[in-house]
DNA sequence: CCGAATCCACTTGGATACTG
DNA sequence: CAGTATCCAAGTGGATTCGG
């Protein structure tokens, strides 16, 4: 993905759709609510409003949004819950265990280089 | 990262720093650009110009946002040679290395259930 | 060649109000 | 409670120009 260079040769097309379709699917993605709501859902089973109290700073609008676009990628299910009132459920799908896997890893780097990058952007910053 | 509570008492203090600093530096970091920079740099060490060839989309303003960005998190080392006209290279430090995996993994991820996504996609934009 | 700065069209996201 | 729609303020990103 992403650094080959196509030729236009027949068996490229193929792909070069599958390329830009893994691009496409990785913008949706790679962005810090999805993150997020990813790593908050973890293997629990949360309702939309529980959802937005463990996000801190995260609007309603932007929660659904994030929250349709992971359904519509398969990544979160949602459960609904014919009462009164309402009651709607978010887990994970089993591809979205495995996406959170990646960005745990992503955490992880994230937490063993703190002090590094601090150190780096009070470098930079002066 | 992300999921704790607060208590409020005194040794959450740092915890809760350290917390926030992270998101803060995942938030810079997890954006579409910063990926696809961090992969197609991956080992090699590209021109400013190269970098922009070979990331179709992006433009100039972009480009330099995202390279600063990583640069001041100590992602990406820049390398000014002073010739006429100026050559700028960049690479991958070794965190930069680090993270690059991660996002490796993602990309592996994201190859592996291309079916299943547009598959899902399919049935919701119905 | 690389990058900073300006301009402006366009998108984004927050606040609010309204429905089932 | 969960979700949609609307409005509008603020931010983003592209094109262009200028400078080192």
């Amino acid at each position: 993905m992403v650094t080959k260079q196509y030729t236009g040769s027949p068996e490229d097309a193929d792909l070069m759709r599958a390329d830009s379709l893994a691009r496409e699917i990785f913008s949706d993605v790679a962005n810090k609510w999805a993150f997020l709501i990813i790593e908050i859902v973890g293997d629990r089973t949360l309702r939309f409003s529980e959802l937005r109290d463990e996000i801190e700073g995260i609007s309603h609008k932007m929660l659904t949004q994030n929250l349709r676009m992971l359904e519509r990628n398969g990544l979160v299910e949602r459960k609904v819950h014919p009462t009164v009132p309402p009651r709607v459920e978010y887990t994970l799908t089993e591809p979205g265990h495995g996406l959170r896997a990646t960005i745990d890893g992503m955490c992880g780097w994230t937490r063993r280089h703190l002090g590094h990058i601090e150190a780096s952007r009070r470098r930079f910053d002066a």
